[in-house]
DNA sequence: TAGACAATTGAGACATACTCTCAATATGAG
DNA sequence: CTCATATTGAGAGTATGTCTCAATTGTCTA
């Protein structure tokens, strides 16, 4: 049971209109449990624009409903979050799927570890590149 | 004392030559402390030809002797390795300046967390966002 | 419920970060 | 020194994202 998502709840909360086309970003935002390009998003979408697309993942990348993640090869995805607070990001390689995660113990840690390094630490980032269980790419078996 | 590095070595350790855009790009590399892109790295180099500048990087990302880390936005740079083997990166987010670390204790914990997530935790990435101790554009004192 | 008016949209130009192609050149093994 | 081939530079191409601006739409208010 994942939790339910309403994206066009938070941008409305925000303060943004309402639009048919934020709508129909926002329901197929809704059912994705992958990782995601803003490209590929606007193809599954070619009756929203390009801009527009790329405009409203921006808006709830900055209302924290979807996060920037990196690849294992350093290139870049979007993923939607249904955790609202701090977490992190483990990510299939093989099939994009994205599991979120908090883990109290990091966080202590890398305070820890932050208290040995000159200067203050302001935020971190930690991904986990896997082979997601139930993986339909995997083929080793 | 940061160790000493010669990145036209590790090219050439590899079977690749040694050319004088190569040597240039090796050169200017070894002096950098902190995050660099492409892009300003071949502004600072008009000699050497804007490919060979993107080719150069990548084979040293391959051979890793250089990472790319992203930043706190979500956007990507690279850094020189001076540590050979597995460690991650604290970033200065306002002046770019990279330090490397190793902490085993990250490394056990993440791995224990890999025991709790289902499949298999290939590789991972953890980026530290500091302001560091030292750091010129610091405005707040 | 009919404007009014600002927010939003789509098209396409632009920007950034990188890769590819290919003819010309440089390297280094013999 | 020679020659096969690795490498280079210029510029076109690709991927990802932003900007501009005229046209359209959503929402508020009367």
């Amino acid at each position: 049971m994942t939790p339910r998502i309403n994206l066009m709840a938070v941008l409305e909360g925000l303060g943004y209109r309402s639009t048919a086309p934020r709508k129909a970003i926002a329901e197929l935002l809704e059912q994705k449990q992958d990782s995601f390009t803003a490209e590929a998003l606007s193809e599954e979408l070619p009756s929203v624009g390009r801009a527009t697309v790329f405009r409203t993942i921006k808006l709830l990348l900055e209302a924290g409903a979807v996060c920037k993640l990196a690849t294992i090869d350093g290139s870049q995805m979007y993923s939607l979050c249904r955790i609202g607070h701090h977490h992190h990001h483990s990510v299939c390689i093989q099939c994009g799927a994205v599991e979120e995660f908090r883990a109290a113990a990091v966080e202590r840690l890398l305070s820890a570890i932050g208290d040995e390094i000159p200067g203050e630490v302001i935020d971190h980032r930690i991904e986990l590149y896997v082979v997601c269980g139930y993986c339909p790419f995997d083929e080793d078996k």
